[in-house]
DNA sequence: AGCGAGGGGTTTTTT
DNA sequence: ACCCCTCGCT
């Protein structure tokens, strides 16, 4: 039965029934381009009988590629299983771990992240005794990743790099590579760079993939960087049938590489190609979009199109003037406590800011509002260090030859095994040319050791091997490596608060595995990459691929983790406002958005003012921003704010200034929107926090704009409700930052009598009461300490 | 091994 | 202002 595609619309149906040759597709925000890319998919299988496995279809992120699985599921049914539908991270990894002994890996690499990979740039600028002062790690990071997104390899980048920070980064770059190799690793930029060296120097593994994938699709292509856009390149060489879909108007990823030439200059790559502009967008309400189209058009390299809509105008956008930063987040709560009574629901409301420094401030007035809120971005849960942990030793056990897993847990929970130790184990490994390991093995008969030590080297060891031997069910061995490494007991024995909660977070861990294996079965089951010789290469109609069952290999679970991110998993469960940075907030929408911190310096920011590229970027940045919304949008600004401890006041973003007059509403300082300390006091800081706004109850949301009543036992039901919300992460979700539950403090009361609990001095009773300041006898110490209540890390017990 | 003082850095981060 | 890393002392 042919695929109906009598829903879309002509330019839509265009670009699905355009399939062969390739195929250029600009999709403005909120035009349909993910419902165009399923519907080509389904029809290229269904009427065109393609067989799944011939089709590749590439997206950023994985919650963009679960996202067109389901689709598709919905469209074809199970005629889209076994199809390459994944990210080109995962894709890569996919074909290295086919044929990784051909670039002399083995099967079992691991991949190292941003962590990893600093702690090795530090042992390698450590031994090539390059100062960190002189050339910033960061720096030189940077440098190399940006030299691997451009495919130049070590002895390349060495020939171009005339600079200092250049040669030093040649240094340090071919050490790298030969120490990633060594532990068998890839870094993220490896992935891509390998992959492309894989097909560009093997040239039978590149045939058998150009002759299996028939129909390639790559979304988001405008953020394409350069290794990404050789391997479409490559892929694409033999049926030509390549189609990007992208719009170079949301291009916000320079700086990580992402080359917005790929996409603008795709009709000179491919001369034949067919070019489809999908420019009717769905989404956004008629003023919202006029105001995007009024902003984008300020840029000058861009592709000209012109979203229009069939919806009303809608309500004008809401700008308002904050006179600092703390007014701006207390308006912010108090306009979404309005939403919300005009029946939006807390899930539909999203804040967005530039930088991540913005969101403490943000976040403190919603909680103290009460307005329950989930961080998106931030420190991800991945990263938390007793997480970090428990990976080390799961990457131990499937790749010995990561010496930074090694180094990482051999004595942690503390073993006894100190820093002299570690030093001689490398020592040892480094003159015989073993892992890190493996030099610990021969460590444990070393005479030069103390006796306690070798035993505890011996026992880690141990754990190890013991590990590896493992089979079975993928939950039982995880929890039986993170219960042998001691983990959760060293943390209990600690018996504070803190090591409470990450023993919770590895709880929490348990429940990804969890996630991992009901994802994974067999119902899920891709085709394998072809391995050259197997059964690649025989041309079309070839039998069948080998089918890979994944879900109960713990490298299979390693990769799946390391290549996820807390995106992927965003969980709408419970009623929260979404907070996350502009960059975050690409490809989602909601019907009402605030854009905080619109000021010069901050959006656009200071460090991309003066350059023209800069500035565009910053813009398609604002662009982004607006076209989330599907109804209401806000922007703010405020008048004054605080910047590295620096009282600093902005102008007016130029963002707001490019929206037409008639299509912004603007309030606050100046006009009613603000109550409280008069803009005539602006000049003075101390004048505006001392004033009425902060002391007479702007800390518990008193009086300003917002509704909230100011009786306490409100703001009490309203705290439990923040943190049932708040505090509760889920790891599946996005969660709340570290420390935002303690400050639920700041706007408790104490009495005397009260039991608190203090972050480092434990279980405490209030004595005495005196304005601000507690006197809290702790009964661990016996001691009586004066406390301020707003500041000290405790929180109120029953 | 564990802490506290001191110094440096602080845009964004789909993988 | 604040966070994080390093170093040096205990």
């Amino acid at each position: 039965m042919p695929v109906d595609i009598t829903t879309l619309n002509g330019p839509q149906r265009q670009a699905v029934e355009c399939t062969e040759g390739p195929l250029l597709v600009l999709a403005g925000a909120g035009s349909g381009k993910t419902r165009v890319l399923t519907y080509r998919i389904a029809h290229i299988l269904e009427d065109l009988n393609v067989a799944p496995w011939e089709i590749l279809a590439i997206t950023f992120t994985n919650k963009a590629a679960a996202e067109m699985r389901e689709r598709l599921q919905g469209l074809v049914g199970p005629r889209s299983r076994g199809m390459w539908v994944s990210t080109f991270h995962s894709m890569c990894v996919r074909m290295l771990r086919a044929d990784a002994e051909r670039l002399g890996f083995s099967k079992s690499f691991t991949i190292y992240d941003t962590d990893d990979q600093k702690r090795l740039y530090k042992e390698i600028m450590a031994e090539l005794d390059i100062d960190p002062k002189r050339f910033p790690i960061n720096a030189l990071m940077n440098r190399i990743s940006t030299a691997k997104n451009e495919l130049k390899v070590p002895g390349n980048f060495a020939k171009e790099a005339n600079d200092p920070v250049g040669k030093v980064a040649a240094r340090v770059y071919e050490k790298l590579q030969e120490r990633l190799k060594q532990a068998n690793a890839f870094d993220f930029d490896d992935l891509l760079l390998y992959a492309y060296l894989l097909l560009k120097n093997h040239p039978d593994v590149l045939e058998a993939y150009q002759l299996r994938f028939r129909y390639i699709m790559v979304d988001e292509y405008q953020d394409t960087n350069h290794a990404q856009y050789e391997i479409t390149r490559l892929l694409a060489e033999q049926h030509g049938n390549i189609m990007v879909v992208g719009d170079d108007d949301q291009s916000i990823y320079s700086w990580r590489g992402a080359d917005i030439r790929n996409i603008l200059e795709f009709e000179k790559d491919y001369p034949q190609c067919t070019t489809v502009k999908l420019e009717q967008n769905y989404r956004s309400v008629g003023n919202v979009l006029a105001a995007a189209n009024a902003v984008i058009a300020n840029n000058q390299h861009r592709k000209v199109k012109k979203l229009f809509t069939d919806q009303e105008d809608g309500e004008k956008i809401h700008v308002y003037m904050a006179s600092d930063e703390r007014d701006e987040g207390r308006w912010i709560a108090g306009e979404i406590e309005k939403q919300r009574q005009k029946g939006l629901s807390y899930n539909q409301v999203a804040v967005f800011y530039r930088t991540n420094a913005q969101s403490r401030m943000l976040e403190d007035m919603l909680l103290r509002a009460g307005v329950p809120y989930r961080i998106v971005g931030g420190t991800r849960f991945f990263d938390r260090a007793e997480i970090r942990d428990v990976m080390a030793y799961l990457t131990l056990v499937v790749n010995p030859a990561d010496d930074i897993a090694a180094k990482r847990i051999i004595n942690t929970p503390r073993r006894g095994i100190g820093k002299s130790t570690v030093e001689r184990i490398e020592q040892f490994a480094r003159e015989m040319d073993m892992t890190f390991m493996e030099g610990a093995e021969i460590a444990i008969a070393d005479p030069e050791l103390r006796a306690a030590t070798r035993r505890s080297v011996g026992e880690f060891v141990q754990i190890i091997k013991d590990a590896q031997s493992y089979s079975g069910d993928l939950r039982k061995c995880i929890e039986a490596v993170i219960d042998k490494s001691g983990l959760i007991s060293a943390l209990q024995a600690e018996n504070t608060d803190e090591a409470r909660g990450r023993v919770e977070n590895i709880q929490e861990f348990l429940s990804v595995v969890d996630e991992f294996v009901d994802t994974h079965d067999e119902e899920d089951a891709d085709y394998a990459a072809p391995t050259a010789g197997e059964q690649g290469g025989e041309g079309e109609g070839a039998a069948e691929p080998v089918r890979v069952l994944r879900g109960d290999s713990l490298a299979d679970f390693l990769e799946w983790v390391c290549l996820r991110t807390d995106l992927d998993t965003m969980d709408e469960d419970g009623q929260a406002v979404t907070m996350m940075t502009v960059h975050a907030s690409k490809g989602l929408e909601f019907d009402c958005v605030f854009v905080a911190g619109m000021e010069e310096t901050l959006f656009p920011h200071m460090n991309s003012v003066g350059d023209a590229a800069g500035i565009e970027e910053e813009r398609r940045l604002a662009y982004v921003a607006i076209t989330r919304a599907r109804k209401v949008l806000f922007l703010t600004c405020a008048y004054t704010r605080q910047i590295f401890g620096q009282t600093q006041a902005n102008p007016v973003s130029r963002f707001i200034h490019e929206i037409p007059g008639e299509l912004r509403q603007t309030m606050g300082v100046g006009s009613q929107g603000f109550s409280g300390t008069g803009w005539e006091k602006r000049g003075s800081r101390k004048g505006i926090s001392g004033s009425g706004v902060e002391a007479g109850g702007g800390r518990v949301f008193g009086r300003s704009s917002a509704s909230a009543p100011g009786g306490r036992s409100e703001r009490e039901r309203r705290e439990v409700r923040t943190n049932r919300i708040g505090a509760g992460r889920s790891v599946s979700g996005a969660y709340v930052r570290p420390g935002a539950e303690k400050k639920a403090a700041a706007k408790m009361t104490f009495a005397a009598g009260d039991t608190v609990d203090h972050k480092t001095f434990g279980r405490g009773k209030v004595t005495k009461v005196d304005g601000d300041t507690l006197y809290v006898r702790f009964s661990k110490s016996g001691q009586t300490k004066k406390l301020l209540k707003d500041y000290a890390p405790i929180v109120k017990i029953g």
